[in-house]
DNA sequence: CTCCAACAGTTGCAAATGCAATCATTGTAG
DNA sequence: CTACAATGATTGCATTTGCAACTGTTGGAG
């Protein structure tokens, strides 16, 4: 940990910048690189993330997907488009009338297993650039900011305050 | 989420789950949070941060901002034109007869300064709610990462062995 | 039974994003 | 001087993204 010592005190130094371009610039630089594996096995590394979450809930609704993602429906909606254009992911009526249900073909579950391999390299590429220790402890603040910005954001902190956990 | 703990040593765990959905989840929340504030200035936050650098850089050719701001040149050619449709920034010829100079204008400085508040707040919540210990670890993790990344993707691995079996 | 609020998903709009290909301008080797 | 490589920006194409508005369904109030 070289970090400069301009700061003075133990947690004394403002952050600088903003947060929210160094993330931008850090996705993208990122996806960039998860691409260049993933794009062999013919997706993007928004694809295999969406058909990754498909397998893993299926059969879900285009809606708990999209939370489950902390995505807009409407953006699931038109990701899922091409994924069913290519017969990987069905979409099927839902046991209400007004809900859909989103499954996994088999070839679905194929281009996944090879998808995956792909991923895997590119997984461990990073892991290797940025040092294990590194891409732990950026999982640990990402996943920690993640719920403490869920309720932030999502609506309301009132209301469901009281402790139902998990949904 | 439950963490697995199944390697339990200091330094064992292996990073769990795709750092790049991670990334693009959070940047995604946080994003949100963010133009909450600043489109209450009337422009996306991504625009903010084109504005700012723009201001910070000017006059500066196209391509250097692109760099700059770790995107795709033709990225940054498209998401000036709203910019330069509002009055905000101007894309003059630059020296050499192929590149471009780009230049705040008065107005532009003027939003950017009224955007830049709004931003505070944005960031300030983001510091109050993450904390500002956990925000200035993730701003250094994210830096740090960008830094090595950098010449990885960027091209630069030079010629990294032609010849090795299965790209 | 009917009307309406709440839900679930989709479409309209605007923008962000990047790769490949293209256009325009230099700079340079011949 | 001329063809050609190098440089810098832009366009074509496809996808990702989200808010607001919309369509369709359901469940409940009257």
């Amino acid at each position: 940990m070289i970090k400069s010592q301009r700061e003075s005190t133990e947690a004394g130094a403002r952050p600088q910048g903003c947060t929210n371009f160094k993330l931008r610039q850090l996705a993208r630089r990122v996806s960039q690189h998860y691409d260049l594996e993933v794009a062999k096995a013919g997706l993007k590394t928004t694809q295999y993330s969406l058909l990754s979450h498909v397998l893993k809930l299926e059969p879900v609704r285009p809606g708990d997907l999209a939370r489950a993602m902390t995505m807009d429906a409407s953006t699931l909606t038109r990701n899922l488009q091409p994924l069913i254009a290519a017969g990987w992911v069905e979409l099927a009526a839902g046991a209400d009338g007004r809900s859909r249900s989103v499954t996994i073909t088999a070839a679905g579950r194929d281009k996944r297993a090879e998808a995956q391999r792909r991923w895997k390299v590119a997984q461990q590429a990073i892991n290797q650039i940025l040092g294990l220790e590194r891409v732990r402890a950026l999982h640990a603040l990402v996943d920690d900011s993640l719920d403490l910005l869920a309720p932030v954001v999502a609506g309301e902190v009132a209301e469901e305050a009281a402790g139902e956990g998990d949904e």
